[in-house]
DNA sequence: GCCATAGCGTGGAAACGTTTCATCGACGCC
DNA sequence: GGCGTCGATGAAACGTTTCCACGCTATGGC
């Protein structure tokens, strides 16, 4: 089987423009040694021709691709959709093109799209690993930055979860918020432990004053707009006395839990406040008007890009860079009704 | 410069196997002509050394490079992100690979963008045209496949946008409404002018017999949230009579409008019925949750992939595929106040 | 029993389209 | 006239796949 072959390549300009493949091909790359004049018959014969390079003899010949490998677990999670955009674009920018791999929150995945990115030459990929990961194979001699969930012996770009948490708890509290409860992600996911260690760094002190069992305030989910759902009709059910306030872990999760408050009968923010985090663009549409813990989504991919083509040209040891987050104030919280501030 | 190469090449292999290049060629390729002991010596080694195949140099090779490329316009509409989930499933599944661009909407970028593809020599092209293109450049000779907003002369998949708009309307006649405002999309977009004629094919009889102005109760907007709100902020203040139910053009314009309706004081579904279309996620968790006209996303992906590949083998002429769309009936919609059936 | 032939499996080389390096010719300058 | 400089050429290389040729074995006809 013959594949079907380029029409028209760079010998066939060379020839056309009467001189050798060499010239042509410094012409393409602006290389300063070629005579004006000559440089204006080769330009003449690549219009003429229609020619445009071939990329994949290119990547061959050069050793790069000008192409990056992304790793995401699901676009339909909205807040990776905003990364994926804004990777996309920070990427194109650079003259880098990008190949999307989905790993469906699966680790096995993950690693043969690792494998798939290695095989096909990318200049370094951008991963974003499920929640389950926890060691990647170090086979592949690849750049890699990982992004959002941090993983040791890796070069990370990723927001302060943490300190964005406490804002959210130290702004509920300041409404006067003491009960307060959290739908927080996945037990096993980095990102779930650093919004729940940061919610707890501001509110273990309040529930131990008030000698209320704190962990049965804490529930765990998935992230998504059913698991915030559930997971906020289990703590309407299992906390006595009720919780004035409410953080999720996820934009998603609160907006699921804004759900489950309507079908209970709760108002919010009268009965109930609700703060979740990521920043995504529904929260500001839902009713109420969802107050947030904003990503700086844009920085972050930006970031993801730079610090991997920094690494693929000269290597260095890892390194981490934490961007800060913050609070997007709406109308999903009140003081609470029983202490009117 | 002397790019990095490969560490490991298929002459490593050979060598350590004590075979020629062709025969691990043939190997790889499960090529029937290997003896079995050979076959098995050149396994081991491969295994043994850790080779890969080098994916670019197989591309240059074979013509070939099992990769698609995916334009699409802004991941940030949740209908174009499960799409593109879904085409990388699919293509994930034949062993291609996706790679992505984002055109923002613009026409000049989505000529780059295939371009880049061109060059790049993927297989194919999904395309999922911005509003404002009309014509593609035929310039280069690359299997496409349009999605969703049909281009002349080009394969096409889409949904049957018109008949799922007139299950809406139809869904709403049949409640008792008979003053429907409609929300479209951007004036010169296909899919907007199908689902506004869908809603017309319904509703033009019934503002006739009430001898209403049709024109005042349909109003343009783009596809998004913003939109949405701002569109049905408006029709609040033209429409008089004011409309006893409300059909968006998109999911997230229906959410918009929601959001306005909430900021207005109408109580939906007691003062306004709504129904959007798409079927994305978070329309099932919005209060209250939003009845719509959903797109057989995954089918639509599946076709195109499919289409795409026949395409590349065997060409024809272009070909069209339509699907339906079905209404999922959820909350937003009551009958009419005035007209309790 | 021997040669011709067919068939099968393997090796080697060419080719895919590009970049880059070494080489070489021409030209001007001292 | 030698030499340095500049610009252009041609060939090698990137890592594969595939085609052709070759050698070996098995088979059949005489």
């Amino acid at each position: 089987m013959v594949p079907t072959r380029q029409t028209v390549n760079i010998r066939h300009v060379a020839h056309k423009a009467g001189v050798s493949l060499g010239t042509v091909s410094r012409v393409l790359n602006d290389h300063p040694s070629v005579t004006d004049s000559l440089r204006q018959r080769v330009r003449d014969a690549i219009q003429e021709l229609k020619y445009r390079p071939h990329a994949v003899a290119q990547s061959l010949r050069r050793g790069t691709n000008r192409m990056i490998g992304v790793v995401i677990p699901d676009l339909r999670n909205p807040f990776f959709a905003d990364l994926m955009q804004n990777i996309e674009i920070s990427a194109r920018m650079l003259g880098y093109s990008v190949l999307f791999i989905s790993s469906d929150e699966d680790a096995t995945t993950e690693v043969q799209a690792i494998e798939t990115l290695a095989s096909r030459k990318v200049d370094g990929v951008i991963f974003l690993p499920s929640n389950d990961v926890h060691v990647l194979p170090r086979t592949v001699p690849l750049p890699i930055v990982v992004i959002d969930r941090p993983l040791d012996a890796h070069y990370f770009v990723g927001a302060d979860h943490r300190a964005g948490a406490r804002m959210a708890a130290d702004y509920l509290v300041s409404l006067g918020h003491r009960r307060i409860a959290c739908i927080s992600g996945p037990a096993d996911s980095s990102v779930a432990q650093a919004r729940l260690a940061g919610f707890l760094d501001v509110m273990t002190p309040h529930f131990e004053a008030a000698e209320l069992p704190m962990s049965r305030y804490v529930v765990h989910g998935d992230f998504d707009y059913v698991s915030g759902r559930e997971a906020a009709t289990t703590l309407f059910r299992i906390c006595t006395p009720a919780p004035t306030a409410l953080f999720a872990c996820s934009d998603q999760q609160a907006i699921g839990a804004l759900r489950a408050a309507a079908d209970h009968g709760i108002a919010v923010p009268r009965d109930l406040s609700i703060v979740g985090f990521d920043g995504i663009l529904v929260a500001d549409l839902v009713t109420p008007r969802l107050t947030t813990v904003h990503q700086p989504v844009a920085q972050l991919a930006d970031a993801a890009i730079t610090m991997l083509l920094e690494q693929a040209t000269h290597a260095q040891s890892p390194i981490s860079r934490l961007f800060a987050c913050d609070l997007v104030v709406r109308e999903s919280c009140a003081p609470p009704a029983d202490h009117p501030c």
